[in-house]
DNA sequence: TTTTTTGCAAAGACTTTGCATTGGA
DNA sequence: TCCAATGCAAAGTCTTTGCAAAAAA
């Protein structure tokens, strides 16, 4: 079962709280985007779903730091792009991003068999290197389908 | 069997003819720098590796904008960083990263196991999703050997 | 009250651009 | 020769920082 979106939000403050950190205004707000969000935003993206609400770009900037740092989100770099994402209840520590370099557009695949056997070959890796591997990011390019046909 | 260096070389600038743009002093350096380096490169490393050949910043922005649109390099995005690195003759159009989280160094995993499985999972997506995938990009972070043998 | 966090303005890092000059074919 | 490419200086982005004011605990 998943959590409701308020839930989730309650369980992320109460986290930073625990960490030593105060649970402000803006933080809070920064969480709520995060959690609804469900994507990856650049900085300049949650300073604009925050407009009206007060929270000054160098405050993004230094809540996205300290999210990141404590785990709440992570950074994902796609074509020299900087984005964020909820990284806690993400079910899914893992993922892998395609990105058609016609149009420009991002998605996500979300498919069963391609995670399980990436997670397998994360177990083989951290064997045979000796490396732990905390997080796995994977950015395809090429053309999407739209486009492909597009192009034909 | 593997071409020589200069063979490689020889070839790039070939091609970058063949497409129409001029072979300048500077852009010859540059290929070199990328054929011999065999690794990733910052336009501010690849400056550095050019001091005292008068080529100037811009210049290296400028090239390797072009040597990418052409293919001869491709660019990757590690950590907010961006990266360039060989493309033609690079056997293996995927790239598996590790930075360490702890020492941030980066490597490479060059692993005829691994590769082959991520193969097979490009050509499962190409296949579900009616994508085309021309490039993947993995980059891992966690802790590599010797650091995780200090935090113990 | 005390310490952390914020906004503002300014500074920084990296990258791109305009333009006159140089250089390749 | 003629157009493309380069260097320089300047302008743009995006991101970070110093500091006084405001807000949490």
């Amino acid at each position: 079962m998943s959590l409701s979106n308020e839930e989730k939000i309650r369980q992320l403050i109460e986290h930073l709280k625990e960490k030593g950190y105060k649970n402000t205004e803006a933080r809070g707000k920064m969480i709520k985007v995060f959690v609804e969000a469900e994507d990856h935003l650049k900085p300049e993206d949650v300073h604009r779903k925050l407009k009206g609400e007060d929270v000054s770009l160098p405050t993004v900037y230094r809540s996205i730091e300290l999210l990141k740092k404590i785990g709440i989100i992570k950074e994902i770099s796609i074509a020299d792009e900087r984005y964020y994402e909820l990284y806690r209840f993400s079910q899914k520590k893992l993922h892998i991003h395609f990105q058609c370099s016609s149009c420009g557009k991002i998605k996500e695949y979300d498919n069963r068999h391609i995670f399980s056997t990436m997670l397998s070959q994360k177990e083989y890796i951290e064997k045979n290197y000796g490396d732990q591997i905390d997080d796995i990011t994977i950015v395809t390019q090429g053309l999407c389908r739209k486009c492909k046909t597009k192009e034909e």
